[in-house]
DNA sequence: GCTCTCGGTGATATCGATAACATATCGAAG
DNA sequence: CTTCGATATGTTATCGATATCACCGAGAGC
């Protein structure tokens, strides 16, 4: 023990906890306790110990310690990308649970690719999180296996996957955008028409258009006005190209709904460039409930998600799992809630 | 060695470089020197260890191989919210930047307060980062204690702090918003107004806010109009209610100059809406460059900053200086560049 | 008084990898 | 034929903490 210390009288680097207990005058084993939560420490002994710690300027090493405890206290979360508020809404969320119980969060971005999402989990599966928390249900099978054989709780985010993996927190995009239809048919429009990304690698995207499409067909309205435009996630700037696009071809339509608030957006801002007046000349929808859509002029119309609870929640339920230990609990699926709010773009 | 595996005969979790090493014939150095870029491994045998590798279904451990290479790969970066595009530009920038050397980001929100980073410094520390970025130059004594103590590259970003810690990737704010009212002074608008957030714990606020202030009495101009409304992040819908408190205190004013493009599109949002024709009525001006800002109808003039950029070359410096072992390097300011970007608003 | 329990503390053995040094093999140089 | 150097691999000793068990004293219960 005195070697650590003697051969580095003080000299340098970051000072460790046999130089805090050579200071305090006790055994690491009770230096690591007084560092501890609930760890049981005379009062007198804390004392000396939190002075040795603040003399020394000492900072616990963590890796360090969880390779003996075997608990790292970290928790890996992917989402399509942060620059998406919805998704940024939800890493709060995470972020905001995990801070009470200590737990650090490993975010990373999958740019909305499979592929980048296995690469990713690889990665953070070598600093051995203890629960990892996923957007969508889409996953490479190296992945499921990968996740697999990690053997750690799973939650799956933002829908309700065919085939989960373990937990669930999300909702059903398609019967989101179901609901959004059928509240505007009900306003009398009839001629819906449906903006959204080019490819399926958003699948939050694809669901919403199935929505869409399923629910114009069960009301017996004119199907097909589908304009598919750029790579997801559809910009703001693609939303106005893509309304052009879509009035070029069905210039009657009377309501326009896009994947997202952003195209909305977008689509709203284009139609007014042109003169249109929004919502009689032409209604806008879109899905999220960004900040935008409830403060531009005029207001537009969309699908409120709790984005936030989702984060929230998914946390919620890996804490329960990785606290409530061994423990071995059941699959679970958590519905969060939706709800269409009606502005004047429609 | 044959211990661990016998103990556990593959009989559950985590298969360890032991296992792999057994399995494929080799010692456990040799194994670690195949999963590692510039091992020196035969091929043969490499091939024999990913075999093994990919049946047992391993995943290297990196919590472990940094208590002993004393190397842990990870980069801490604080931001004051990810909900806020600009600075999840720059999470996106560091992110890329690291993503080709393995490093791994861990991500903290501040909520612009700097008692909260001195929290998310400390809990970061823990971690052993081999580098940190923050944003802005105010910190708290202890954290700046903190920070020389462990010893590792800071770079602070966002501004240009009095007196910088170590390394530094920024621009000055008050500048910035100096040449946003030079710009607009030259199109002849002389009475401006300023709107911000109530406190002083965002500083790139209170410096964009001296920077108008200094520039109108450089100008000569009408002074005194600074509306403070809301603790910052001034959001869209503060903006809209403090563009209305401006033009009951001073309806003459010309032009209005908003702390972000939140706030701006909040008041041009709010002026639209009370009938008021921009920029003829009033004009309005933010800063950061958001995506609304350019899409929005009319177009907001703001001044654009290079977000990205700032993570990017953050995140670079960094990497110079982890990877370009001992050699101590000194301080460094990275100026970044900013841009009036002049719309339709003005 | 004597066991029993429990709070407080220390000694020791890991956790799973890698650094550093040692060793073995083989061909080229002298 | 010996020596040297490069390449491939193994052995041993940590890295900095914590789990686990052992120990000791003090008050409680009988």
């Amino acid at each position: 023990m005195a070697k650590a210390a003697s051969s580095k009288p003080s000299e340098s680097y970051a000072p460790t906890m046999v130089d805090v207990a050579l200071r305090a005058g006790v055994s690491t084993m009770t230096v690591s306790r007084a560092l501890k939560e609930g760890g049981r420490v005379s009062k007198a002994t804390r004392e000396k110990i939190m002075v040795a710690v603040n003399d020394l300027g000492y900072v616990l090493d963590q890796s360090a310690g969880s390779l003996s405890s075997r608990k790292t206290g970290f928790v890996a979360a992917m989402v399509p990308s942060l620059n998406n508020s919805n998704f940024a809404d939800t890493a709060r969320g995470i972020t905001d649970e995990l801070e009470s119980t200590g737990l650090q969060l490993l975010l990373g971005y999958t740019d909305y690719t499979v592929e980048k999402e296995e690469k990713l989990i690889e990665a953070m599966l070598r600093r051995r999180p203890e629960g990892i928390i996923l957007t969508g249900g889409a996953h490479t099978d190296r992945a499921r296996r990968l996740l697999k054989s990690a053997g750690i709780p799973v939650v799956e985010t933002w829908e309700l996957p065919v085939k989960p993996i373990d937990q669930v927190v999300g909702f059903s995009n398609e019967e989101a955008m179901g609901l959004l239809v059928k509240t505007l048919a009900r306003k009398g429009y009839r001629k819906f028409g449906y903006i959204g990304g080019t490819t399926s690698r958003d699948t939050r995207g694809s669901q919403r258009r199935e929505g869409f499409v399923r629910a114009i067909e069960e009301l017996g309205l004119p199907t097909g006005r589908l304009v598919s435009f750029g790579v997801p996630p559809i910009s703001i700037e693609q939303g106005g190209q893509a309304v052009v696009s879509m009035l070029e071809r069905w210039p009657d339509t009377q309501a326009v709904l896009c994947v997202s608030d952003l195209s909305a957006f977008g689509a709203l801002m284009e139609c007014k460039r042109r003169g249109m007046r929004i919502p009689q000349d032409i209604a806008i929808a879109g899905f999220g409930d960004y900040e935008v859509a409830a403060f531009c002029h005029p207001g537009i119309t969309t699908v409120n998600v709790d984005c936030y609870g989702i984060g929230q929640q998914a946390a919620r339920r890996l804490i329960q799992v990785i606290r409530g230990d061994e423990k071995r609990h059941g699959q679970e699926i958590v519905l969060t809630g939706y709800r269409v709010v009606e502005r004047e773009s429609t």
